[in-house]
DNA sequence: ACAAATTAGTGGCATATGCCTATATTATCA
DNA sequence: TGATAATATAGGCATATGCCACTAATTTGT
């Protein structure tokens, strides 16, 4: 870090932050990250606190969710379609095994794989928390409308897509 | 990806969910929270893989580049601008702290408040994290589309804000 | 067949996020 | 003014997320 710009109007100000910065400070808002994390939020928190009495957190619920679509996924197949790190699942696993509500069992096919399931309780917790999911779908759709919703999450899933991290990937910075 | 051996209805299968499920399955990619979860992993991954040269994650640089438009913003307005809650933000605070990028001091004003200030290092790391930023943004807007973009940082603006949360909290289910 | 490369998962470390409770400070009101 | 409510934050606990290095098992190249 130089000694600072003389631009011919600084004077003393407190540590910081007062004068002028090292580069062009953008509009608010303008990043993707900070936008979809801020929304993440903000919505986990909402539907968080619909799914609270059935004990579950919206993030469990669809890891629980996953493993019924999947059947008995392997760790890197369910990791993979939650785009979900691998050491990441296998943490969130942890709490759902100590309470019983799903299965790490190895893979007879391949020894190296191990293989998630949902439990009876599993299950009956899954169906449990599927009235307040639906309630907080409703409300989600009744504040933002279900069409926006629905093209919502479609763009969603389009970044959310491997496609997309490639395209990322390959995008040339500026030549 | 192997195809799970299930002998049909009758076979030996794992300890659960091999049979019919106690609720209607719902299509997938259906649940809002999860598609926004799935897509902000997704891309704080990728925004994070450009970040890393200058030692910032995108959250951490969305801290800093918040407090320097808020120039010394309390805990709580600087919480409330990120969609996050204080305790969060508290904990966010710390490793900034300790590398000496922020300060956070006592008001004079209202003595239970703290002011959070970028020091002198943090202002510099902010400047040295905006080409690389403004890389990874760059990225985003050729694989998505900038007009794209622009809208969907728009909706989400709508989905984090306070009035979606209170559309949301009022938004009745029995009608 | 055997060493090398690849793949699957674990464990350690660090950050991120949120709830609940406690504490300190300020504002209110009888 | 003194009790009380409201506000701002801190701390403890738990889950969420990701990177790296390591181990184990499979696949591949020769």
């Amino acid at each position: 870090m130089q000694a600072k710009k003389n631009t011919g109007k600084t004077g003393k100000r407190p540590p910081s932050a007062g004068g002028e910065l090292a580069f062009t400070m953008p509009p608010p808002n303008l990043c993707n990250g900070t936008a979809l994390r801020k929304a993440t939020r903000r919505v986990s928190q909402l539907y968080d606190a619909i799914l609270a009495p059935c004990g579950l957190r919206s993030t469990q619920r669809s890891i629980l969710m996953q493993i019924a679509r999947q059947k008995s996924p392997t760790m890197g197949d369910l990791a993979a379609a939650m785009v979900l790190d691998r050491s990441a699942l296998a943490h969130n696993l942890k709490p759902l095994e100590r309470d019983g509500l799903v299965a790490v069992v190895a893979d007879v096919e391949d020894k190296r794989s191990r293989l998630v399931t949902l439990t009876k309780r599993g299950e009956a917790k899954l169906a449990e928390s599927m009235s307040l999911w639906r309630d907080a779908q409703a409300r989600f759709e009744k504040a933002f409308g279900a069409e926006k919703a629905e093209a919502l999450r479609r763009t969603l899933s389009v970044v959310a897509s491997e496609d997309f991290a490639e395209a990322f990937a390959k995008a040339a910075r500026k030549s």
